[in-house]
DNA sequence: TTAGAAAATACGCGATTGCGTATAAATTTA
DNA sequence: TAAATTTATACGCAATCGCGTATTTTCTAA
């Protein structure tokens, strides 16, 4: 299970899926996160000016990392993302 | 080559370290994102306001993608990397 | 060792964050 | 389909963003 994330959009809907399928609703994510529902919810639509550390944080609280690499070629997933 | 992260400061050494080894200064890569060298050097320094849209660009700049994947164990390097 | 380049920092600004507190809207479940 | 839960949104607030413009401070070659 592995997610590619190439923007702000796909990085609140990974966090999304796999809050769900921890079975966590936002408020208790925020929670763990020390940060409120409504902040969950912003960093789930995407919002691009959400801070870093709001990322980071839900990733620690989802124990999640993140990992930087090289692009790899589109992938028909990415595409179907866009629509 | 892959670098694991798991703080926003990590983040920040990550691309500074990818940047370098693409011969960018901050400037360069500033222009590419349409944002201030001062900018890039905030990211860079791992500060957690910093937005994720800029985060985000910095990794369209440089030709690379985010991963989300559950934490592996502490690796030495991670342990490192705290002192 | 010093000139030049790169990176860090500063000021004032408008914009937007996440906060507490609430509520409206949407979704799920009984 | 009604009740309950979950998610999205709102207001006022202090804090901080990234901006333009500039200036240190630090690093790197000649």
């Amino acid at each position: 299970m592995e997610l590619t994330i190439r923007t702000a959009k796909q990085a609140g809907a990974a966090i999304r899926r796999i809050r769900r399928s921890q079975s966590l609703t936002q408020g208790d994510l925020g929670e763990k996160m020390h940060v409120r529902q409504a902040t969950v919810s912003k960093l789930e639509a995407g919002e691009p000016a959400t801070q870093l550390r709001i990322l980071m944080d839900a990733l620690v609280a989802l124990d999640l990392e993140l990992v930087i690499r090289p692009r790899t070629s589109t992938s028909v997933s990415d595409i179907e993302d866009i629509f």
